[in-house]
Order: structure tokens, then C-alpha cells, then sequence
DNA sequence: GCTTGATATGTTTACGTCAACATTTTGGCG
DNA sequence: CGCCAAAATGTTGACGTAAACATATCAAGC
């Protein structure tokens, strides 16, 4: 039968009927054996199992899925997501899906601040998803999202936290460690190159800061604010290193100190003699600056992983999961880049 | 109706017979005004829609998957996606699949080396996807991926360029810009830090940096192998390091020129007055390297575009597509980690 | 060999959608 | 007003699968 006949369709693999034509049973009987269960004989099985080989079947997910009602995918729903944390996130999103045989969706957010969070939520609803998982959606409120309801989802860092299940890495526990951290060394007080002013990590990382300067009795410094590109640490940097007073700085994420180190070696500022430098994230590279960057390291391997189980286990139960959040450790690295002040 | 007496099978939203229902027409119509199609009156289109909007409804994926025989969406096959250039290549992958009405499903393979890609593969059939991309499918050989027939495919640089239609970036332009440039720099020879043994393109970067020096007479020393990353590069660059004859190294990709600096620096070797490096990929963080590293420009962005072109040029068109592989442009971007060799 | 209870297999049906075909309504024109 | 083509809407059926139910086959005990 040519293609074209088939009104229209895309031509489809061999189908059930096929293989039990071919292997004497009915149709159901493959259906068993194609879904590994109940009872069939082995001799059964193996004729069933032969056909399927010899024809080159494999089940049809769209009628295995509206059979079901499930599609045995997730979705992934996250803007920017060549970034590294997104990107380590997504990773262990994929891994621990295919863990429980599923597949993951990529949903792209391309302009959050344009309506793209809408846009995203609408396409969701037309999307083939079981569940969702929403990574870092800075702009993203929760009346912006439109969301299906009963729709499993997990979220990670972002304003969304408290509406929905989800994984936020220890903030305040990270920035306290690398505020204090170069405070003890015996500096007189600790710069920050923040987030986005949009960004909920971006801000409680910053609000700590501020605490920890205050608690110990110091007013806190003008706050610089980059957009975590490394871009706009190297643009932010180059008016901080003019500024001779400053000797540690704590930066919101390991690229924006990148771009800040850069600046400040153009300055003729050397980290760390002159100027301590922290990053945030323990992104790989990070180990691999001159010198190496001392860093905030977060588990996104195991925040990819918690999202995925708290997704599952709402999909597993009907019944409704705490909104809790799972709070992740960060752990603070320390590299070449801290040192004491000058003298 | 409860969701327990529907035989087991999770709640779906509403469907199209629901909406015909409050909005008192056929599911026909219904479907019509939902697939945009036809010819509907203005005055039933609105009641069509108005039902829609009132009770949520949003077409059943599975059920439009199963009807058409496509699904809207594209699989896409790599490992180690959380690098950078996969990363950069997925994004706009996802991108040039939403603007053609696709979505992407990540297929992962965790260790392509013991059969990772044939289970991908087998996998794949398992899928819902109408097309694929494969990007830096390392250790896949054609054999070794028992793809479905009739799969529209794109791969983008590995062994499977020549069986499938592809696009890669003008690896051997880009590796002879950057032996050349340093060889124009004054100095002697160049030495090459490779990726994986089983990487093509490492292989034809390394061939091409061979090729390179042999031109102008020069016998090329022992070659070095990184496995791309920032620590093989680390690991590789502290013996480098060693050799003071080393003047110029060419490293296979921009995280292993992080790692190669870096040991430098340890070995008091300083970039670019005693050694220079050039990098390949133009990541974010390379601009942003102390000194600036010089490297190779790859468009990810692109590749990513041309790959879904391909895979959407033989969806629309049932004709195969050429296997003629598809060449971006590669562009060496000179900062601040190449000068001539000290006197 | 016959009954019985278990195990293996077959038949029917519905999941939600949309192409094809059938029917009704609309509007233009004599 | 009535006729007819064109436009709008309705009816039917099939896509491939698997649950529910129905039937057939089997092994064991007497």
C-alpha cells in the first residue's frame, strides 16, 4: 500500500495486527508480550517475539499513550539552558527520568520578560507531557504561569518556590560560608556583584550578604549588579577594580568572576594579593582559572534528581505533595583566589 | 466521573465531544475551528471557541499523534550534553524546532562506549519523535546504530557523517588558521593537545595541525590527548609544561586551553610572553580567560539550525535528502594568549 | 475418563482525533 | 418564490493499543 493512500497519514511501523498475523495469535496475546505482562506461554512468547524481530515492530506511543492516558514524558521547561547550572540540571533531569522510562521535553522560554512565560504555559497545555519540571524560571510568577491543573511539577530556584513542590539549593548556608570565609581572612569588608535583580538566588544571595556584614557590624558597601554573564562581571568589574578599597569580592556566580578576575587583571589588580575573589555555582572550569576560583559549589546533579522524584512521586500517588521545599547543602570550595588583604 | 472508574487510565482533560456539547455543535466542527482549517462561520467559530476557553480544553496529543501518524516532535541523541558547544547546539536546535512547530525530546546515552548508543537506538523506536538529531555522536558507528528506516536524521560532526545527511563546522579552516597564526608568530613548531582517539572531529584537527607543520618542513612532535576536558587538559599541560622547548600549543578544544594555562601558571610558565595557546570552540568563558584566550570560533548556534533544516527538509518532502555534508564556516578569533616566542 | 480450578488465549470495545463522505443550510439569481 | 451551486455542518470510521470480559486449554486428583 503506496503511502499516499493511507489517507494522508505518515506511513507507521508494523502494528500489533501485523505480528499476530504472522505469529498465529491474536492481537492481545502480542499486546502481553509487548507489555511484559500476564501469562503467555513461553513457547507463545517466543513465537511472538520472533514475528515482532522479523517484522521490525515496535509499539505505537501515540496509541500506547492515548490508550493509557500518559505519555511517559516530562516536561523541562527552562530559559537559557546553554548556561552551565541549567544545563548540569538538565542532564540529571534526563538521567533520572530515563530512570523511571521517561523521556524528557525540552520547552523553551526564549524572552521571559516579553510574555514568554505565558506563551510556554500555553503551548504546555498542547504538549504531551505527564509532568513538569521548571528549572530557574527568574521572571516567571505564579499567576504568569497558567498551568493545567493536576499537572505534576516540580521547580527549582525561582519566585515559584512556595506554590509548588520543589528543590532549592541552600542559598544562605553557600553565601554565608564565602562572606565569612573572607571576612576571617581579615578583610575589612565584602564587595558583591549581584544577579538580576529578578532572580530569587540571585536575591537571597545577596540579602545574606548583607546580614553577614551587618551582623558583624558592617555597613554594607554599594551593591554591583551583573545579569550572571561573565560579560557583564568583566563590565561590572572594571569600575570596581578602580576602587582601591576594595579587597574581596563576592560574586553571585563563578562566570560573572570570571569576567571580574579579567578586569581586574587588566587593572594590574593581582588575586589574590591584592584583591580576594568568590565565585558561586562550582561550574568545572572554575577549578581551571588563574588561579583557581574559589566557589560556592552547588549539587545540581542532585537538584536535577530531587525535581524528578518529586514529580514521579505526584504522578505515582494521586494525592498532593507537601510544597515544602527540599533544601540542597552548598559547599564551600576554597581555591587560590582568597587570601589575606594587604598588608 | 471519577478518575478510578475510567479503567484505570489517568484523567485526561476534556475532549472534543465535551466541547461540542456545551457549544452545541459536532465534534467535527469542533476539530475544525481547533486545527485553525476550513471553513467555519464566524458566529459558530466564536461559540466553538468561547466552549473551549470555558471548560480548558486543549487537543489530546496522543490522539492527534495516533490520527496523523506524527507526533511534533524531534529526538535529539547526544551524551555529555551539559558541555558547552552540545549545550549551545541543543538550544538552538529547540529553537529551530519550535519555529517550526516541533518540540524536542532528549535522548540521552550515558556511556556510549559500552553499547550506550545501541540501547539509544533501541530506545529510539520506542520514541515518539519524526525525526533526529544526533550531535558529536563520538563513538557511534553507523553499524552500531540500528536506526528505523525511513527516519528523517541530521547528525552534525562523528563517524555518521557520510551515511546521514550533516552539517559540521569547517574543522580543518579553522585548525589551519590557528597552526598558521602561530607559526607566523615566529614560532618553531606547535605542539597539539588532541580530544579522544575516537572523536572525529579531534581527529581531523589533529590531522589537519600535522598536515600543517609538514608544509613548511617541520617534523610535528609528539602529539598530546586530552579527553576534552578542563582536567585532562590540567593533567596533560603539567607534563607539557615540563618541556621547555614548548612554545606554542594548539589545544582541540577551549576547556582543555583552561586546563593547559593553568599548569602553566603553576610551572611558572606565563601565557603569552613564554608559552602561547590557542583554544577551539569560542566558548562564553574563553573570552573571559586570564589573558583572553585566542581560539577558534565555531557557530553552535547555526550548526543547530541546519541540523533541524535537514531533518524538517526531509520530513516535508518524503525525497532523500542529500548525504552531502553541509560546512559552516569556522573563524579564528586572536586575543591575548598568542605572541612570538621569547628571543 | 471426568470434573474442577487455574492458566492461557481470544473478542470486544473505547481512548480522542480528523479525513472522507453525506447532508443541510445559505445566498444569489432568474 | 424556487432552484442551484457553494458553503457550512454532521456522520462514520479508522488510527494502534490494552483493559475487561469471554472462552478455550491444561494439569491434577479421583
Amino acid at each position: 500500500m503506496s503511502v499516499e493512500s493511507r489517507r494522508g497519514r505518515r506511513k507507521t511501523g508494523p502494528s500489533i495486527e501485523d505480528v499476530a498475523r504472522l505469529a498465529g495469535v491474536s492481537a492481545q496475546t502480542v499486546s502481553r508480550v509487548s507489555t511484559g505482562a500476564d501469562s503467555v506461554r513461553p513457547a507463545t512468547r517466543a513465537r511472538v517475539v520472533a514475528a515482532m524481530d522479523q517484522l521490525g515492530y515496535a509499539p505505537n506511543r501515540a496509541a500506547r499513550a492515548l490508550r493509557n492516558g500518559s505519555f511517559g514524558t516530562l516536561g523541562l521547561l527552562a530559559h537559557r539552558f546553554e548556561r552551565t547550572g541549567e544545563a548540569l540540571t538538565m542532564k540529571a533531569v534526563v538521567e533520572a527520568a530515563k530512570a523511571e522510562n521517561h523521556s524528557v521535553t525540552l520547552l523553551d522560554v526564549d524572552d521571559p520578560r516579553a510574555d514568554g512565560w505565558e506563551h510556554a504555559a500555553q503551548r504546555l497545555s498542547h504538549q504531551a507531557i505527564d509532568g513538569l519540571v521548571i528549572i530557574r524560571a527568574e521572571q516567571a510568577t505564579p499567576d504568569s504561569l497558567a498551568l493545567p491543573a493536576g499537572l505534576p511539577i516540580a521547580v527549582s530556584d525561582s519566585r515559584l518556590v512556595g506554590y509548588y513542590p520543589c528543590v532549592v539549593a541552600d542559598q544562605v548556608q553557600g553565601s554565608e560560608a564565602a562572606v565569612r570565609h573572607l571576612l576571617a581572612l581579615g578583610h575589612r569588608t565584602v564587595h558583591h556583584l549581584a544577579g538580576p535583580a529578578d532572580s530569587d538566588p540571585a536575591a537571597l544571595r545577596a540579602a545574606t550578604w548583607q546580614r553577614c556584614l551587618e551582623e558583624v557590624g558592617i555597613r554594607p558597601p554599594q551593591l554591583w549588579r551583573g545579569d550572571w554573564s561573565a560579560a557583564s562581571g568583566y563590565s561590572m568589574g572594571r569600575q570596581i577594580a578602580d576602587d582601591p578599597a576594595v579587597t574581596a569580592i563576592f560574586c553571585a556566580n563563578d562566570e560573572m568572576a570570571f569576567g571580574v578576575m579579567r578586569a581586574l587583571a587588566e587593572r594590574g589588580r593581582r588575586v589574590p594579593e591584592d584583591v580576594s575573589v568568590v565565585g558561586f555555582d562550582g561550574i568545572e572550569l572554575s577549578e581551571f582559572a588563574t588561579p583557581p576560583l574559589t566557589t560556592v559549589r552547588q549539587d545540581f546533579h542532585r537538584i536535577g534528581r530531587e525535581l524528578v522524584r518529586l514529580v514521579m512521586l505526584q504522578l505515582q500517588s494521586q494525592a498532593a505533595v507537601s510544597r515544602d521545599r527540599v533544601v540542597l547543602p552548598t559547599e564551600l570550595v576554597v581555591r587560590g583566589t582568597t587570601a589575606p588583604p594587604p598588608a
